[in-house]
DNA sequence: AATAATTGCGCG
DNA sequence: AAAGCGCGCAATTATT
């Protein structure tokens, strides 16, 4: 159960598959020859993690749950499927045909969520829908294929790291689904009374929002307006004179009468209700934990997805009801402007890296007289890297191209390739896809010379578009993984800390968490951590350590600071 | 009746 | 005030 942070050198890999009723563990040397086979029953195929040892398996979410469930952590893992993915589009892989052929380990993007719940290993065999290999020869063979392509890459030392994040957050994934979101349905249903009023009968429409379209439709001089249906708002609107074009927010808000008002009142209660009302907590938060499906990797850039519950957006509103157990407490933290300090490490840009010194990035901006406010650096830096070229954003961007041009350089090339139709690369080495054939074809067509001048607006706007994906690709990306690394490091960190207490009876699978600080949350650029609370200085000195831990790791020494922002409270309320 | 597309809004 | 990137989900309308 301990995790030994000795670093392995030389790294025993043990591979696991299934033949029959059987795990078959075939370990293997650093020339990926096979130096020992076993063979066990499935029922107790799993004994211990050794230190030094790396799983390498066909997908965490099917070999991880039943291990965890014995109860056990694993240190480190391969998974095949996702370093795959990986590899066999990235760039610096010099030959990715083979691991191309292998489309067997292929699997479509949004259909990896496979149900974590499974009390024992099997249990979820036969439910992925299109599920990796799992016997024995294909394991070896495509972990043969991964470290062919690795050894033989433009830079293998940075594809290792990648793997390995990726794997560790994979390992995370499925713990954190395990462990859970302490989640305090008392606070949640206060939350829900206060804004919306009492819980209604079903059918029913709580008080609030009653009060609310009766205000709109009073105002709308129509007592049977629907405000659910789009277009039939939207006609009710235009009918007083409203002439929005839609009904989203920020138009309505630029008309001056009285049906407004409340009309945004009314949608944002509804929303509130609809996505994390009272249903929602009966569904994904009956027991006191929300358990989200986290994705790694389910995003082309490298970050994660989530599916089920909404977990990568649960509004700020309900943040207060992440709360800790009693006798324990949360650390929660995360990075002021990872993205823009990322790029600055990216592209070696001292000044912007000397802007980022310190807390706030944007201030340092201002410091260095780029722009007049902070709110000004704030709107440039999102431009820059999401590529705006109008509005307030696109006036201020040119004064960043010229005092940073090696970070501007960088995204402005990356946009540049993708425009082109190329492909681009983080820091790491994963790799945009391919521009598809639909688009080469819009360009193509535009190249004619029968092409009409709508042919070429088209082929215009496609290309830019495809060169803002690529250039917020290269931060967006390697932000990922820098947040990855920071989540491996911390997750060693915390599985260092001796567990509490000495319930050695417990057996079931959430004892693992009850008993040792835990990672409960991760989005993106933030974490929290429920710990207890005797270990809360140590996670927050983890949490700290292990962020430092991840600059060094990706950016060397390369003078960039990533700064937290760290609180240990028992709720997750922004301060 | 089932599936796809559209709109809007929550998160970073 | 809502541009410029990446998502998931609910409600509705459109299509099959």
């Amino acid at each position: 159960m301990t995790i030994s942070g000795a670093a392995a050198s030389a790294p025993r890999w043990r591979l696991v598959a299934r033949e029959g009723e059987d795990v078959v563990i075939t370990t293997v040397d650093a020339d990926l020859d096979v130096t020992h086979v076993q063979r066990r029953p499935r029922e107790r195929w799993w004994d211990a993690d050794d230190a030094g040892t790396r799983w390498v398996w066909s997908e965490t979410n099917r070999w991880y749950p039943g291990i965890l469930a014995t109860p056990s952590l694993v240190a480190r893992c391969h998974d095949l499927r996702l370093a795959h993915a990986i590899l066999r589009r990235s760039a610096l892989v010099a030959d990715a045909d083979a691991l191309r052929a292998a489309t067997q380990w292929d699997v479509a993007g949004k259909e990896e969520a496979q149900p974590l719940t499974a009390p024992t290993l099997f249990d979820v065999e036969g439910t992925s829908p299109a599920g990796v290999p799992d016997d024995p020869e294909e394991v070896l063979a495509e972990f043969r294929r991964q470290q062919l392509a690795i050894r033989g890459s433009s830079n293998a030392a940075r594809l290792r790291l990648l793997v390995a994040a990726e794997s560790a957050g994979a390992l995370l994934a499925v713990e954190m689904h395990s462990a859970g979101v302490p989640w305090d349905r008392r606070t949640h249903e206060r939350i829900l009374e206060e804004t919306l009023g009492t819980r209604p009968s079903p059918g029913e429409q709580p008080e609030r929002v009653r009060e609310a379209a009766q205000r709109v439709r009073a105002a709308l001089q129509d007592p049977s307006a629907n405000l659910d249906s789009q277009p039939k708002l939207l006609r009710s609107l235009h009918r007083v004179g409203i002439s929005a074009e839609s009904t989203n927010r920020w138009e309505l808000a630029e008309y001056d009468h009285p049906a407004i008002a409340p009309l945004l009142v009314y949608k944002k209660l509804t929303r509130l209700m609809s996505a994390n009302g009272w249903g929602w907590l009966d569904e994904w938060a009956a027991d006191g934990r929300f358990r989200p499906v986290y994705v790694p990797g389910g995003v082309v850039t490298g970050r994660w997805a989530s599916s089920g519950g909404g977990a990568l957006q649960i509004p700020r509103q309900l943040r207060p009801a992440v709360r800790a157990d009693p006798g324990w407490t949360l650390v929660v933290a995360d990075v002021a402007q990872l993205e823009p300090r990322v790029l600055a490490a990216m592209a070696s840009d001292d000044a912007l890296a000397g802007a980022a010194r310190g807390q706030d990035l944007y201030e340092g901006i201002v410091n260095s007289g780029v722009v007049r406010t902070r709110q000004e650096a704030k709107i440039a830096v999102l431009g820059a890297m999401y590529g705006a070229t109008t509005g307030d954003s696109g006036r201020l961007v040119p004064a960043l191209r010229r005092a940073y041009p090696r970070a501007m350089g960088l995204v402005d090339a990356a946009a540049t390739t993708g425009e082109q139709g190329g492909v681009v690369s983080t820091w790491l080495g994963r790799t945009s896809p391919r521009a598809t054939a639909q688009w080469r074809d819009v360009q193509a067509a535009a190249a004619l010379p029968e092409a009409t001048e709508s042919d070429r607006t088209r082929a215009r706007r496609a290309a830019r578009d495809r060169g803002r994906f690529t250039r917020n690709f290269v931060v967006q990306g390697t932000a990922a993984e820098w947040a990855l690394a920071w989540l491996a490091d911390l997750r060693g960190r915390l599985a260092a800390l001796p567990p509490v207490g000495a319930n050695d009876a417990a057996r079931n699978s959430a004892a693992v968490f009850e008993r040792r600080p835990h990672l409960a949350f991760f989005l993106h650029d933030e974490i929290i951590v429920h710990t207890p609370v005797v270990y809360a200085d140590a996670v927050a000195d983890a949490v700290r350590q292990a962020a430092d831990g991840a600059a060094r790791l990706l950016f060397g020494r390369f003078p960039i600071d990533f700064p937290l922002d760290l609180r240990v409270a028992q709720d997750a309320a922004k301060s």
